[in-house]
DNA sequence: TTTTGATGGATTGTATCCAATCTTAGTTTT
DNA sequence: AAAACTAAGATTGGATACAATCCATCAAAA
């Protein structure tokens, strides 16, 4: 059953909209967008439209040039590997610095969210184990007091798929080991260790998907 | 003399106007920017207020908040380090891969540019080693085929008043030795050494900067 | 006294219209 | 035939007008 979520602004609703259809293929990389046609299709006027590539903008969907309008960018396996690749760098420094600063409250949290994983799998629950380790990830990362930081990391899931990784096989039980290895470190207090454990574990998902790709 | 840059949209100019006015502190931290205000001000509609304002978040400068406006975003001194920390990073990495493909024409540019900044330097011109000192990094980034990564220098490079470094005594003669050791690492074909070179570039910069901040 | 609720002003969000710019197809010129 | 110019159509940029939302103030009720 899905719930429509109600956003405050049209620009926020056609925003989640397009971004959507490129993630779907709707629009195909190289694809031009015109704001006129957009806003036809979506029955809203340009100015939420031109606002909303704006934002897909920021978030490396399209590119925006002036007097040319708005393009859909595209992936390439080469663009795959830097996202990882930052992303490990990114989301590692942010939980060394959130861990010490993060409650016995969020500790159980994470376990929940681990055992809630573990259920997705036998459930073979794509979404809610995409959802949930989105969870994961953005709770472990609580306690960093680092905004810029936390904002790119926020950027990257969104201007990406996330149920792309879900679909290598096997993959959601081994991730969710790797959760586990993390709550350990957690435990055993050691900031640096749990860095290295975020680090591979983001690695290994982007090499998962740049060999399924080829 | 100080040439009017014309810019190929309203938005470009606007959006440079309200950087400059937070960067010299005639918006302040924590202060509403009101589109009414601003467009009266500078002579313009609200519309490009509003897309300058979505350009200014990227940047991180403002924030914006749905139905409420934008607020200046304020610089605290755990901003300047991890702004620092990020940036050397990436732009190390950055450089490293973009090391190989360099031309022999590139490397005569960049010994060209540091011999610039010598003479900025001896002639007490700021502005003028500012922008060389861009220049320079910018086209040592220049081989580099990573798109996030180079968008992402170079926002918070835009994002962060660059004549703020140059403010510090006597930095830009160790900066320009640095970057003197940089051509050498690059004659010795080593891109690691390069990428530390730089990360030690910058991060020598950030800490020079919170000192003085004290 | 504190809290709740209404009301008006301020500000942002959206629609519509016009102007500026780009693109393309056709025509002319060399 | 190829290159350069021109004009019309398409598309984006910007201005103005109106609607929706927020917020502070004050009054009324608990």
């Amino acid at each position: 059953m899905k719930q429509s979520i109600d956003f405050t602004t049209l620009q926020e609703k056609v925003t989640a909209t397009i971004r959507e259809a490129i993630f779907t293929q709707t629009f195909k990389p190289g694809e031009r967008l015109i704001q006129d046609e957009l806003a036809a299709k979506l029955g809203v006027s340009r100015m939420p439209i031109r606002e909303a590539l704006r934002c897909l903008e920021r978030e490396g969907l399209v590119e925006v040039l002036p007097h040319k309008g708005a393009q859909v960018i595209g992936i390439s396996k080469e663009d795959i590997e830097e996202l990882y690749y930052l992303r490990s760098f990114l989301e590692g420094v942010t939980v060394q610095k959130s861990m010490n600063f993060l409650t016995s409250g969020d500790r159980e949290e994470l376990q929940h969210l681990v055992e809630k994983m573990d259920q997705d799998i036998r459930n073979n629950n794509l979404d809610l184990f995409v959802t949930h380790n989105q969870e994961f990830h953005t709770l472990l990362q609580k306690g960093c007091n680092w905004k810029k930081v936390k904002m790119l990391n926020k950027q990257f899931i969104e201007g990406y798929p996330a149920h792309v990784p879900s679909l290598i096989p096997h993959s959601m039980q081994v991730s969710n080991e790797e959760h586990k290895a993390m709550l350990e470190a957690l435990d055993q207090k050691d900031p640096v260790k749990l860095r290295q454990l975020v680090e591979h574990h983001i690695m290994r998902a982007g090499e998962k998907l740049t060999q399924l790709i080829e």
